[in-house]
RNA sequence: GGGGAGAUACCAAAGUGGCCAACUGGGGCAGACUGUAAAUCUGCUGUCGAAUGACUUCGUAGGUUCGAAUCCUGCUCUCCCCA
């Protein structure tokens, strides 16, 4: 499933190419969130476009609570629901264990919780959760797991990860024993948690990799805790993951971040972070993070970025995109988010030419200079 | 010409003797957002000050009072009804 393609000798960064049966992608790679089978205020046709997006993530929880199932199957799966023929990954729903954890409550069998949206009782179970991801049939699918809080103290994160753990068995099994639904094949990633404690990530990575899946995650990241920290448990957990197969980590992030990860071996990413903080006027460009509704930029007519990798960006001036989002206009968010998918997609793809080319650490160096500064 | 209502900060609009530099909404300014309960949320928004605070404000000019956006009088302006 993945190959890869070139190591960068400066650092621990690779390219790759994963197959699955909606196409081939060439990591590192970003996907794009569209957790309700659409990246908000993005056509699946710009995406393909002028994204560029191979793969994009939905959500196992949303997807199952709306629609729901039945609704999917009818449909012959998410890619046909969704008028999508590049692949999908779907994210378990442990993310929202974590992010709506006044409504749930877990127990070793799996969790339990309400809908926030009208309140009603449901149960996941990492088989339930398998199930639910055949029947939306992503071309790759995560293991059910808790995604800890930070901070988190030492004996929950560990109580935690052994949840995690038992639930993987559970889940590999399910999966082993059931068949896709549809004419394409699917893939298991099971997830790395741990917490801040490397010496619980070492074990996680340990016991994650066991399990033998043809690509593997690391969770629990990137909610809140310092980014030292996370590069730090990146380094401990990738020296355990095998380098043979893809590596994603799962939320990420800043664009720097993500440069940062992929020089220490990962391969995938997501975030919300192009589509959510564009809707909400940031915009990421090779000079820096401009926050469009700023009053200077309201006679700057000049186009959002010159650079930039889309014709969107090269097309609208930043004053008009000002007074789209300033107005609560859709289109606003539209080009926003279309603008910086786009420079997302943009940067890995740059970072692979440069991992290539050799020289992924020099030239990281020199981005992230760039990428950090608000103007 | 007669009768009535009103004038509060950028806008709208509360407040009708001390708890008022003045509720609230909009607008403006800034910030947050990392496997999306987010086209969301937070802060500031008279002047000066980092702040305790000081100073100047509720159409306008006077007055009453220890104290006035609030009460009284004149003036100016706006709106409504009748002729």
């Amino acid at each position: 499933m993945f190959e890869i393609q070139k190591k960068d000798p400066s650092s621990g960064a690779r390219t790759g190419i994963i197959r699955t049966d909606h196409g081939k992608i060439n990591t590192p790679v970003f996907m794009p969130v569209g957790t309700a089978g659409t990246v908000k205020g993005v056509l699946q046709r710009d995406l393909k476009e002028e994204v560029k997006a191979g793969i994009i993530l939905c959500n196992t929880y949303h997807l199952y609570l709306r629609p729901g199932t039945g609704i999917l199957r009818e449909a012959g799966g998410l890619h046909k629901f969704m008028n999508w023929d590049g692949a999908l990954l779907t994210d378990s729903g442990g993310y929202q264990v974590f992010s709506l954890s006044d409504n749930r409550k877990l127990t070793e069998e799996g969790a339990l919780f309400r809908s926030h949206i009208d309140g009603s009782a449901h149960t996941f179970t990492p088989e339930s959760v398998v199930d639910i991801q055949r029947i939306i049939g992503a071309d790759i699918i995560m293991a059910f797991d808790e995604c800890t809080p930070y901070p988190c103290d030492y004996d929950y994160a560990l109580r935690s990860m052994a949840l995690t753990h038992g639930w993987l068995d559970r889940a590999v099994k399910r999966f082993n024993t059931t068949d896709e639904l549809y004419s394409h094949r699917q893939v298991l990633f099971p997830i790395v948690q741990g917490s801040i404690y490397a010496d619980l990530r070492k074990q996680s990575a340990e016991y994650i990799a066991e399990a033998g899946m043809p690509g593997n995650a690391i969770g629990g990241l990137s909610v809140g805790e310092p980014a030292d920290l996370m590069y730090e448990m990146i380094e401990v957990v990738n020296a355990i993951l095998p380098g043979e197969k893809p590596r994603y980590l799962m939320g990420v992030g800043t664009p720097v971040n993500i440069l940062e990860a992929i020089d220490r071996g990962i391969d995938m990413f997501d975030c919300v972070i192009p589509t959510r903080n564009g809707r909400n006027g940031m915009l990421f460009t090779g000079e820096g993070i401009i926050n469009i509704k700023n009053s200077k930029w309201a006679n700057d007519f000049t186009v959002i970025d010159e650079k930039g990798p889309s014709d969107i960006s090269r097309s609208y001036s930043k004053a008009y995109l000002r007074h789209l989002i300033i107005s609560g206009e859709m289109l606003g968010a539209q080009i926003a988010s279309l603008h910086n998918l786009a420079f997302y997609l943009w940067l890995v793809d740059e970072a692979r030419t440069n991992i290539e080319k050799g020289e992924y650490r020099k030239w990281k160096n020199r981005m992230i200079v760039a990428l950090a500064q608000r103007i």
